[in-house]
DNA sequence: TTATTTCTTTAGTGGTCACTATAAAAATCC
DNA sequence: GGATTTTTATAGTGACCACTAAAGAAATAA
């Protein structure tokens, strides 16, 4: 919106396709078919533009994936930031996590979590798409570790409960909650998981 | 071994590769490299022989896969089922279970779980390979949750538990424990999943 | 109007993909 | 030893891969 007002009077042809609308379509296509499996024709073909404009606005596959993986995860990362400014209680708000989680893989067909599913391909840390992937796991497995830490501060989360171990177990549930999601395709498996996750993880913060 | 013994009096040229060897190497490059990611002429370089044998011996690459997915899940199979028979409590032999899991990732250089990593990229149920991903999870979470019915009848796992939602969280856990030593290559990272998984998976049979 | 700039479309590039036709090599059978 | 059988190695197949050179189209600037 506001990007094209301003680009109204550029010199040049002006472009054809929304930058925005185009990621949102790239996203839609790599979370189906993950970075390997997804070609420049099937890219350039659901965002609606050719191969050259694709190079010429995101540079290249690589440049625009990652792109589309801070697209991906923007709103996220704001959804989880709000819980956690509007949550009291440590419970409740990881209560609304879980239930995030859980809203995201059951409701329309879940493709799991690109960043999740991304990172089986994309391990090595020596890669732009590697250390993406890595940056961005550490930031959410960090955001958790925080809250449990002021949990503590706030006396609703026990004094000896590691809350980095606790973080790491948080992050791996969600994270077996986006392979069951996509894998098996189960609304139960995925509910099951993440219920029965949270109910532990009520028990583990008052031990 | 006695393959090969059994074989000694064909006609034909004599093959230049043992079938097993060739899978073992077949499947050191599908874990580190997945389905997709690995071509022809890397397995074939992997395995010493050329693509005629490899098409020769193993159909193509889709049936290649799916027989290593076998060779893969067997021995894993194997460990589980003689940990249930030789461990008396349930939870004694979800430990093993746990433990199994944990040493599994943590020794070594671990690429995850073939099927976990699999089953992002082949979702569809309707693919060969789908097909038998979904049959060897399903497997697995169905040992899970016959090992704590049998828990529910000896009597040292509390007769209210829901056993198919707890075999989907420990299954879920694993299946976490398998992306997190993929996509983090943390030793720590993977024991602390683990560990913590089990020790809620303690309280959750005794409620 | 003309020149300049920027994006578009067309039409490819060399490289790699999974896979195979062909024929030589190595064994047994008669 | 010669015929048969099976596996081997050589050398390719068309299809698709990520990516781009070249020229046309659509805007502004002069």
């Amino acid at each position: 919106m506001t990007t094209k007002e301003i680009k109204k009077k550029c010199k040049g042809r002006p472009k054809c396709f929304d930058r925005q609308e185009a990621l949102e379509k790239a996203k839609a296509m790599f979370c189906l078919y993950g970075y390997q499996g997804t070609s420049i024709a099937q890219l350039t073909n659901a965002m609606g533009i050719k191969p050259p404009s694709l190079y010429g606005e995101f540079g290249d596959k690589e440049k625009l994936f990652i792109e589309v993986l801070d697209y991906y995860y923007a709103p996220y990362k704001e959804e989880v930031s709000r819980i956690f400014k509007e949550t009291d209680s440590t419970e409740a708000a990881f209560k609304a996590i879980f239930d995030l989680a859980k809203s995201f893989h059951t409701q329309g067909i879940s493709a799991g979590c690109l960043i999740v599913n991304s990172s089986i391909n994309s391990y090595d840390e020596d890669t732009l798409i590697g250390a993406k992937l890595k940056a961005l796991h550490d930031e959410n497995e960090s955001t958790l570790y925080q809250r449990l830490e002021q949990g503590k501060n706030d006396g609703d989360v026990a004094a000896d409960v590691d809350a980095k171990r606790l973080s790491r177990y948080v992050s791996g549930i969600l994270a077996g909650a986006a392979i069951i999601a996509r894998g098996q395709k189960s609304t139960d498996a995925v509910t099951d998981l993440l219920e029965q996750g949270f109910e532990s993880f009520q028990i583990l913060i008052k031990a």
